[in-house]
DNA sequence: GTCTATACAATGATAGAC
DNA sequence: GTCTATCATTGTATAGAC
Protein backbone atom coordinates (compact mmCIF):
# COMPACT_ATOMS: atom_id res chain seq x y z
CA UNK A 1 0.00 0.00 0.00
CA UNK A 2 1.64 3.29 -1.53
CA UNK A 3 -1.74 5.81 -0.25
CA UNK A 4 -4.58 6.32 -1.65
CA UNK A 5 -3.28 8.62 -4.47
CA UNK A 6 -1.08 5.89 -5.89
CA UNK A 7 -4.35 3.25 -5.77
CA UNK A 8 -6.70 5.42 -7.53
CA UNK A 9 -7.67 4.96 -11.12
CA UNK A 10 -8.43 8.25 -12.43
CA UNK A 11 -6.30 10.84 -10.68
CA UNK A 12 -7.97 14.15 -10.18
CA UNK A 13 -6.29 17.32 -11.85
CA UNK A 14 -5.66 18.44 -8.17
CA UNK A 15 -4.03 14.71 -6.91
CA UNK A 16 -1.69 14.94 -9.87
CA UNK A 17 -0.94 18.29 -9.67
CA UNK A 18 -0.51 18.49 -5.61
CA UNK A 19 2.20 14.86 -6.15
CA UNK A 20 4.19 16.82 -8.55
CA UNK A 21 4.43 19.70 -6.16
CA UNK A 22 4.90 17.10 -3.05
CA UNK A 23 8.02 15.37 -5.81
CA UNK A 24 9.76 18.56 -7.02
CA UNK A 25 9.97 19.44 -2.92
CA UNK A 26 11.43 15.89 -2.36
CA UNK A 27 14.03 16.53 -5.15
CA UNK A 28 15.10 19.67 -3.36
CA UNK A 29 15.13 18.38 0.08
CA UNK A 30 16.51 14.27 -0.46
CA UNK A 31 18.81 15.87 -2.44
CA UNK A 32 20.52 18.13 -0.73
CA UNK A 33 19.94 15.88 2.57
CA UNK A 34 20.00 12.58 1.89
CA UNK A 35 16.61 10.07 2.89
CA UNK A 36 17.20 10.16 6.70
CA UNK A 37 18.60 13.75 6.85
CA UNK A 38 15.44 14.69 5.39
CA UNK A 39 12.32 15.67 6.95
CA UNK A 40 8.32 15.79 6.10
CA UNK A 41 7.96 18.93 7.80
CA UNK A 42 10.62 20.76 5.35
CA UNK A 43 8.77 18.66 1.81
CA UNK A 44 5.71 20.00 3.20
CA UNK A 45 7.01 23.49 3.83
CA UNK A 46 8.64 23.93 0.02
CA UNK A 47 5.17 22.21 -1.40
CA UNK A 48 3.33 24.79 0.46
CA UNK A 49 1.17 22.35 2.22
CA UNK A 50 0.52 20.95 5.72
CA UNK A 51 2.00 17.84 6.40
CA UNK A 52 -0.81 15.92 7.21
CA UNK A 53 -2.11 16.78 3.56
CA UNK A 54 1.19 15.93 2.58
CA UNK A 55 0.46 12.75 4.50
CA UNK A 56 -2.55 12.14 2.29
CA UNK A 57 -0.91 11.76 -0.73
CA UNK A 58 2.00 9.48 0.03
CA UNK A 59 1.26 7.44 3.70
CA UNK A 60 5.04 7.36 4.73
CA UNK A 61 8.52 9.36 4.35
CA UNK A 62 10.12 5.81 2.55
CA UNK A 63 7.10 6.14 -0.48
CA UNK A 64 8.02 9.80 -1.37
CA UNK A 65 11.53 8.82 -1.65
CA UNK A 66 11.17 5.66 -3.57
CA UNK A 67 8.55 7.92 -5.73
CA UNK A 68 10.91 10.59 -6.96
CA UNK A 69 13.91 7.79 -7.34
CA UNK A 70 11.46 6.26 -9.78
CA UNK A 71 10.47 9.10 -11.27
CA UNK A 72 13.96 10.30 -12.07
CA UNK A 73 15.67 6.69 -12.95
CA UNK A 74 14.12 7.38 -16.30
CA UNK A 75 16.23 10.39 -16.72
CA UNK A 76 19.05 8.98 -15.34
CA UNK A 77 19.53 5.70 -18.14
CA UNK A 78 18.32 7.32 -21.18
CA UNK A 79 21.25 9.04 -22.61
CA UNK A 80 23.12 6.16 -22.83
CA UNK A 81 20.88 3.97 -24.41
CA UNK A 82 21.04 6.07 -27.38
CA UNK A 83 24.71 5.26 -28.29
CA UNK A 84 23.89 4.34 -31.64
CA UNK A 85 26.35 1.34 -32.78
CA UNK A 86 25.69 2.28 -36.48
CA UNK A 87 26.92 5.82 -36.07
CA UNK A 88 29.95 7.13 -36.03
CA UNK A 89 32.08 6.02 -33.20
CA UNK A 90 33.45 9.49 -32.30
CA UNK A 91 30.41 11.35 -33.15
CA UNK A 92 28.82 8.59 -30.52
CA UNK A 93 30.90 9.43 -28.01
CA UNK A 94 31.11 12.87 -28.16
CA UNK A 95 27.19 13.37 -28.41
CA UNK A 96 26.63 10.94 -25.38
CA UNK A 97 29.38 13.42 -23.33
CA UNK A 98 27.32 16.56 -24.47
CA UNK A 99 23.93 15.47 -23.60
CA UNK A 100 25.09 14.16 -20.09
CA UNK A 101 27.21 17.20 -19.61
CA UNK A 102 23.70 19.24 -20.65
CA UNK A 103 21.61 17.35 -18.03
CA UNK A 104 23.96 18.16 -15.35
CA UNK A 105 23.59 21.63 -16.05
CA UNK A 106 19.68 21.47 -16.28
CA UNK A 107 19.21 18.56 -13.41
CA UNK A 108 21.50 18.67 -11.01
CA UNK A 109 19.33 17.81 -8.17
CA UNK A 110 18.65 14.46 -9.87
CA UNK A 111 22.10 13.94 -10.27
CA UNK A 112 22.51 14.60 -6.68
CA UNK A 113 19.62 12.50 -5.39
CA UNK A 114 20.96 9.52 -6.90
CA UNK A 115 24.29 9.94 -5.61
CA UNK A 116 23.09 10.19 -2.52
CA UNK A 117 21.09 7.38 -2.52
CA UNK A 118 24.62 5.67 -3.92
CA UNK A 119 26.45 7.00 -1.58
CA UNK A 120 24.29 5.27 1.54
CA UNK A 121 25.06 1.94 -0.72
CA UNK A 122 22.09 1.92 -2.58
CA UNK A 123 19.52 0.13 -0.37
CA UNK A 124 16.78 1.24 -2.64
CA UNK A 125 17.80 1.50 -6.09
CA UNK A 126 20.65 -1.77 -5.73
CA UNK A 127 17.95 -3.96 -7.60
CA UNK A 128 17.65 -2.11 -10.16
CA UNK A 129 21.34 -1.31 -10.61
CA UNK A 130 22.19 -4.66 -10.80
CA UNK A 131 19.78 -5.74 -12.93
CA UNK A 132 18.48 -2.94 -15.50
CA UNK A 133 21.95 -0.41 -15.43
CA UNK A 134 24.50 -3.42 -15.70
CA UNK A 135 22.52 -5.22 -18.78
CA UNK A 136 22.98 -1.29 -20.06
CA UNK A 137 26.59 -1.17 -19.18
CA UNK A 138 27.15 -4.98 -20.56
CA UNK A 139 25.32 -4.35 -23.88
CA UNK A 140 26.81 -0.92 -24.64
CA UNK A 141 30.86 -1.36 -23.19
CA UNK A 142 29.84 -4.10 -26.24
CA UNK A 143 29.19 -1.28 -28.85
CA UNK A 144 32.48 0.17 -28.25
CA UNK A 145 34.32 -2.78 -27.63
CA UNK A 146 32.96 -3.09 -31.25
CA UNK A 147 34.36 0.11 -31.94
CA UNK A 148 38.16 -0.56 -30.58
CA UNK A 149 38.22 -3.94 -32.36
CA UNK A 150 37.89 -2.05 -36.03
CA UNK A 151 40.23 0.45 -35.05
CA UNK A 152 37.92 3.32 -34.67
CA UNK A 153 38.46 4.01 -31.15
CA UNK A 154 41.89 3.97 -28.92
CA UNK A 155 41.63 0.17 -27.06
CA UNK A 156 40.77 0.98 -23.38
CA UNK A 157 38.58 -0.76 -21.10
CA UNK A 158 35.42 0.06 -22.23
CA UNK A 159 33.41 -0.20 -18.98
CA UNK A 160 36.23 1.99 -17.55
CA UNK A 161 35.65 4.25 -19.77
CA UNK A 162 32.27 4.45 -19.27
CA UNK A 163 32.74 5.39 -15.65
CA UNK A 164 35.15 8.32 -16.45
CA UNK A 165 32.44 9.82 -18.87
CA UNK A 166 30.16 10.01 -16.04
CA UNK A 167 32.33 10.76 -13.32
CA UNK A 168 33.40 13.83 -15.29
CA UNK A 169 29.83 15.01 -16.74
CA UNK A 170 28.20 14.47 -13.70
CA UNK A 171 31.10 16.31 -11.34
CA UNK A 172 29.62 19.25 -12.33
CA UNK A 173 26.51 18.59 -10.96
CA UNK A 174 27.33 16.90 -7.74
CA UNK A 175 30.40 19.05 -6.63
CA UNK A 176 28.49 22.08 -7.47
CA UNK A 177 29.55 24.31 -4.04
CA UNK A 178 32.89 23.18 -4.37
CA UNK A 179 33.35 24.74 -7.82
CA UNK A 180 31.69 27.24 -6.92
CA UNK A 181 34.17 27.76 -4.08
CA UNK A 182 36.82 27.75 -6.80
CA UNK A 183 35.77 29.46 -9.38
CA UNK A 184 33.39 32.19 -7.75
CA UNK A 185 29.67 32.03 -6.19
CA UNK A 186 28.27 32.52 -9.87
CA UNK A 187 30.27 30.62 -11.54
CA UNK A 188 27.55 27.79 -13.12
CA UNK A 189 27.20 30.06 -16.35
CA UNK A 190 26.62 29.13 -19.88
CA UNK A 191 29.89 29.88 -20.54
CA UNK A 192 31.42 28.02 -17.67
CA UNK A 193 29.55 25.13 -19.05
CA UNK A 194 30.97 25.79 -22.80
CA UNK A 195 34.87 25.80 -21.07
CA UNK A 196 34.15 22.36 -19.50
CA UNK A 197 32.40 20.83 -22.73
CA UNK A 198 35.70 22.03 -24.90
CA UNK A 199 37.92 20.92 -21.92
CA UNK A 200 36.84 17.70 -21.51
CA UNK A 201 36.04 16.35 -25.30
CA UNK A 202 39.54 18.07 -26.20
CA UNK A 203 41.07 15.57 -23.31
CA UNK A 204 39.08 12.67 -24.62
CA UNK A 205 40.04 12.66 -27.82
CA UNK A 206 43.42 14.70 -28.36
CA UNK A 207 44.75 13.88 -24.67
CA UNK A 208 47.50 15.59 -23.00
CA UNK A 209 50.01 13.86 -24.96
CA UNK A 210 51.82 16.18 -27.58
CA UNK A 211 54.37 14.96 -29.99
CA UNK A 212 57.60 16.60 -30.23
CA UNK B 1 33.98 25.68 24.19
CA UNK B 2 34.30 22.45 22.14
CA UNK B 3 34.31 20.14 25.15
CA UNK B 4 36.99 19.11 28.37
CA UNK B 5 39.25 17.28 26.03
CA UNK B 6 39.96 19.97 23.96
CA UNK B 7 41.11 22.15 26.52
CA UNK B 8 43.00 20.33 28.11
CA UNK B 9 46.63 20.81 27.37
CA UNK B 10 48.24 17.35 28.02
CA UNK B 11 45.71 14.64 26.76
CA UNK B 12 46.36 10.97 28.48
CA UNK B 13 46.93 7.91 26.51
CA UNK B 14 42.98 7.07 27.23
CA UNK B 15 41.82 10.19 25.85
CA UNK B 16 43.82 9.86 22.33
CA UNK B 17 42.89 6.72 21.93
CA UNK B 18 39.38 7.51 22.30
CA UNK B 19 39.40 10.41 20.09
CA UNK B 20 40.80 8.66 17.91
CA UNK B 21 38.00 5.74 18.23
CA UNK B 22 35.63 8.53 17.90
CA UNK B 23 37.19 10.30 15.02
CA UNK B 24 37.40 6.68 13.20
CA UNK B 25 33.37 5.87 13.96
CA UNK B 26 31.94 9.33 12.90
CA UNK B 27 34.25 9.09 9.99
CA UNK B 28 31.89 5.44 8.76
CA UNK B 29 28.21 7.23 10.09
CA UNK B 30 28.52 10.78 8.62
CA UNK B 31 30.46 9.15 5.25
CA UNK B 32 27.20 7.18 5.12
CA UNK B 33 24.27 9.00 6.42
CA UNK B 34 25.39 12.75 5.69
CA UNK B 35 25.67 15.41 9.02
CA UNK B 36 22.00 15.26 9.52
CA UNK B 37 21.35 11.77 9.09
CA UNK B 38 24.22 10.33 11.67
CA UNK B 39 23.19 9.92 14.84
CA UNK B 40 25.14 10.09 17.89
CA UNK B 41 24.38 6.85 19.34
CA UNK B 42 25.70 5.27 16.44
CA UNK B 43 28.76 6.36 16.38
CA UNK B 44 28.52 5.77 19.95
CA UNK B 45 27.70 2.34 19.31
CA UNK B 46 30.48 1.98 17.05
CA UNK B 47 33.51 3.24 18.87
CA UNK B 48 32.28 1.16 21.86
CA UNK B 49 31.23 3.44 24.09
CA UNK B 50 28.32 4.26 26.17
CA UNK B 51 26.50 8.19 24.25
CA UNK B 52 27.06 9.93 27.22
CA UNK B 53 30.91 8.93 27.37
CA UNK B 54 31.13 10.25 23.60
CA UNK B 55 29.86 13.46 24.74
CA UNK B 56 32.20 13.48 27.40
CA UNK B 57 34.52 14.03 24.78
CA UNK B 58 32.41 15.95 22.46
CA UNK B 59 30.17 17.88 23.65
CA UNK B 60 27.80 18.12 20.83
CA UNK B 61 27.37 16.49 17.90
CA UNK B 62 28.96 19.24 15.79
CA UNK B 63 32.30 19.07 16.94
CA UNK B 64 32.12 15.63 16.47
CA UNK B 65 31.96 16.65 12.28
CA UNK B 66 33.88 19.23 12.32
CA UNK B 67 36.53 17.14 14.17
CA UNK B 68 36.85 14.55 11.56
CA UNK B 69 36.04 17.11 9.12
CA UNK B 70 39.32 18.93 10.01
CA UNK B 71 41.41 15.72 10.37
CA UNK B 72 40.81 14.21 6.45
CA UNK B 73 41.46 18.07 5.21
CA UNK B 74 45.00 17.77 5.08
CA UNK B 75 44.55 14.13 3.70
CA UNK B 76 42.42 15.60 0.93
CA UNK B 77 44.82 19.10 -0.21
CA UNK B 78 48.08 17.22 0.23
CA UNK B 79 48.26 15.32 -3.56
CA UNK B 80 48.18 18.36 -5.47
CA UNK B 81 50.36 20.33 -3.72
CA UNK B 82 53.37 17.44 -4.34
CA UNK B 83 52.40 18.65 -8.19
CA UNK B 84 55.98 19.65 -8.74
CA UNK B 85 56.99 22.76 -11.52
CA UNK B 86 60.63 21.45 -12.00
CA UNK B 87 59.53 17.95 -12.63
CA UNK B 88 57.97 16.72 -16.38
CA UNK B 89 54.86 17.30 -17.11
CA UNK B 90 53.47 14.18 -17.69
CA UNK B 91 54.98 12.71 -15.34
CA UNK B 92 53.78 15.23 -13.07
CA UNK B 93 50.63 14.96 -14.00
CA UNK B 94 50.35 11.04 -13.91
CA UNK B 95 51.79 11.12 -10.74
CA UNK B 96 49.01 13.09 -9.13
CA UNK B 97 46.65 10.87 -10.62
CA UNK B 98 48.25 7.62 -9.59
CA UNK B 99 47.88 9.45 -6.28
CA UNK B 100 44.43 10.09 -6.32
CA UNK B 101 43.13 7.09 -7.32
CA UNK B 102 45.50 5.20 -4.70
CA UNK B 103 43.62 7.51 -1.87
CA UNK B 104 40.07 6.25 -3.57
CA UNK B 105 41.11 2.62 -2.71
CA UNK B 106 43.05 3.70 0.37
CA UNK B 107 40.51 5.68 2.26
CA UNK B 108 37.01 5.87 0.43
CA UNK B 109 35.13 6.93 3.46
CA UNK B 110 37.28 10.08 3.29
CA UNK B 111 36.69 11.16 0.04
CA UNK B 112 32.41 10.11 0.78
CA UNK B 113 32.77 12.56 3.92
CA UNK B 114 33.72 15.45 1.93
CA UNK B 115 31.22 15.28 -0.58
CA UNK B 116 28.81 14.50 1.51
CA UNK B 117 29.55 18.05 3.19
CA UNK B 118 30.18 19.68 -0.57
CA UNK B 119 26.89 18.12 -1.36
CA UNK B 120 24.72 19.60 1.46
CA UNK B 121 26.16 23.12 0.12
CA UNK B 122 29.70 22.94 2.67
CA UNK B 123 28.16 24.59 5.33
CA UNK B 124 30.91 24.37 7.19
CA UNK B 125 33.75 23.80 4.83
CA UNK B 126 32.92 26.89 2.78
CA UNK B 127 35.58 29.46 4.05
CA UNK B 128 38.21 26.48 4.12
CA UNK B 129 37.72 25.96 0.13
CA UNK B 130 37.09 29.91 -0.70
CA UNK B 131 40.44 30.22 0.92
CA UNK B 132 42.37 27.42 0.89
CA UNK B 133 41.21 25.54 -2.09
CA UNK B 134 40.93 28.14 -4.48
CA UNK B 135 44.32 29.56 -3.80
CA UNK B 136 45.98 25.86 -4.32
CA UNK B 137 44.00 24.92 -7.53
CA UNK B 138 44.98 29.02 -8.70
CA UNK B 139 48.88 28.09 -8.18
CA UNK B 140 48.57 24.68 -9.80
CA UNK B 141 46.96 26.14 -12.98
CA UNK B 142 49.75 28.54 -13.39
CA UNK B 143 52.30 25.65 -13.31
CA UNK B 144 49.75 23.93 -15.84
CA UNK B 145 49.57 26.28 -17.84
CA UNK B 146 52.93 26.94 -17.94
CA UNK B 147 53.61 23.77 -19.24
CA UNK B 148 51.33 23.88 -21.51
CA UNK B 149 52.49 27.43 -22.82
CA UNK B 150 55.83 25.79 -23.45
CA UNK B 151 54.01 23.27 -25.56
CA UNK B 152 54.90 20.29 -22.98
CA UNK B 153 51.08 19.64 -22.64
CA UNK B 154 48.06 19.72 -25.07
CA UNK B 155 46.53 23.42 -24.53
CA UNK B 156 43.42 23.15 -22.34
CA UNK B 157 41.94 25.13 -19.19
CA UNK B 158 43.71 23.79 -16.37
CA UNK B 159 41.33 24.42 -13.78
CA UNK B 160 38.95 22.09 -15.54
CA UNK B 161 41.76 19.95 -16.40
CA UNK B 162 41.71 19.42 -12.34
CA UNK B 163 37.79 19.05 -11.85
CA UNK B 164 38.36 16.43 -14.35
CA UNK B 165 41.27 14.51 -12.91
CA UNK B 166 39.40 14.79 -9.10
CA UNK B 167 36.05 13.45 -10.52
CA UNK B 168 38.16 10.93 -12.56
CA UNK B 169 39.73 9.19 -9.27
CA UNK B 170 37.37 10.03 -6.78
CA UNK B 171 35.00 8.33 -8.64
CA UNK B 172 35.85 5.04 -7.70
CA UNK B 173 35.33 5.65 -3.62
CA UNK B 174 32.06 8.12 -4.23
CA UNK B 175 30.14 5.87 -6.67
CA UNK B 176 31.36 2.46 -4.98
CA UNK B 177 27.98 0.71 -4.71
CA UNK B 178 27.26 1.56 -8.28
CA UNK B 179 30.90 -0.03 -9.88
CA UNK B 180 29.63 -3.02 -7.36
CA UNK B 181 26.12 -3.39 -8.92
CA UNK B 182 27.38 -2.97 -12.44
CA UNK B 183 31.18 -4.84 -12.20
CA UNK B 184 29.96 -7.60 -9.31
CA UNK B 185 29.84 -7.19 -5.96
CA UNK B 186 32.97 -7.95 -4.94
CA UNK B 187 34.71 -6.00 -7.79
CA UNK B 188 36.57 -3.37 -5.54
CA UNK B 189 39.96 -5.15 -5.81
CA UNK B 190 43.17 -4.53 -6.91
CA UNK B 191 43.38 -5.83 -10.67
CA UNK B 192 40.06 -3.44 -11.05
CA UNK B 193 42.12 -0.40 -9.66
CA UNK B 194 44.89 -1.10 -12.03
CA UNK B 195 42.46 -1.47 -14.88
CA UNK B 196 40.76 1.68 -13.62
CA UNK B 197 44.62 3.41 -13.25
CA UNK B 198 45.62 2.33 -17.00
CA UNK B 199 42.28 3.40 -18.63
CA UNK B 200 42.24 6.72 -17.45
CA UNK B 201 46.13 7.35 -18.10
CA UNK B 202 45.26 6.03 -21.34
CA UNK B 203 42.69 8.11 -21.92
CA UNK B 204 44.08 11.69 -20.69
CA UNK B 205 47.60 10.63 -22.24
CA UNK B 206 46.42 9.63 -25.81
CA UNK B 207 43.17 10.67 -26.14
CA UNK B 208 40.29 7.92 -28.02
CA UNK B 209 41.11 9.64 -31.29
CA UNK B 210 43.15 7.11 -33.71
CA UNK B 211 44.78 8.54 -36.69
CA UNK B 212 43.93 7.00 -40.00
C1' DG C 1 40.20 12.76 35.43
C1' DT C 2 36.98 9.32 33.46
C1' DC C 3 32.78 7.24 32.97
C1' DT C 4 27.63 5.85 34.03
C1' DA C 5 22.84 6.59 34.91
C1' DT C 6 19.14 9.23 34.13
C1' DA C 7 16.31 12.85 32.54
C1' DC C 8 14.28 16.10 29.44
C1' DA C 9 12.93 19.07 25.66
C1' DA C 10 12.48 19.08 20.73
C1' DT C 11 11.61 16.94 16.70
C1' DG C 12 10.14 13.54 13.71
C1' DA C 13 7.10 9.73 11.89
C1' DT C 14 2.89 7.52 12.08
C1' DA C 15 -2.06 6.48 13.29
C1' DG C 16 -6.51 7.49 13.77
C1' DA C 17 -10.43 10.74 14.62
C1' DC C 18 -13.11 14.45 12.56
C1' DG D 1 -9.67 15.94 2.47
C1' DT D 2 -7.92 17.95 7.03
C1' DC D 3 -6.42 18.22 11.77
C1' DT D 4 -5.08 16.26 16.43
C1' DA D 5 -2.94 12.80 19.18
C1' DT D 6 0.57 9.65 20.06
C1' DC D 7 4.84 7.46 20.25
C1' DA D 8 9.73 6.59 19.23
C1' DT D 9 14.02 8.86 18.43
C1' DT D 10 17.46 12.28 18.96
C1' DG D 11 20.34 15.85 20.77
C1' DT D 12 21.60 17.78 24.97
C1' DA D 13 22.10 18.46 29.98
C1' DT D 14 22.85 17.10 34.87
C1' DA D 15 24.22 14.52 38.99
C1' DG D 16 27.15 11.63 40.78
C1' DA D 17 30.07 7.13 41.10
C1' DC D 18 34.59 5.14 40.28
Amino acid sequence: MTGRAARTKKRTRIQVGNEERILDAALAVFSRYGYRGGTIDQIAARAGMSKPNLLYYYRRKKDIYVAVLERTLTMWLAPLESLDAAGDPQEEVRRYVRRKLALSRSHPEASRLFLSEILQGAPLLRPKLEQELRAQVRRKAAVLQGWMDQGRLTPLDPVHLLFTIWATTQHYADFDSQIRAVLGRDAMTETMFETAEATILKLFFEGLGVEG
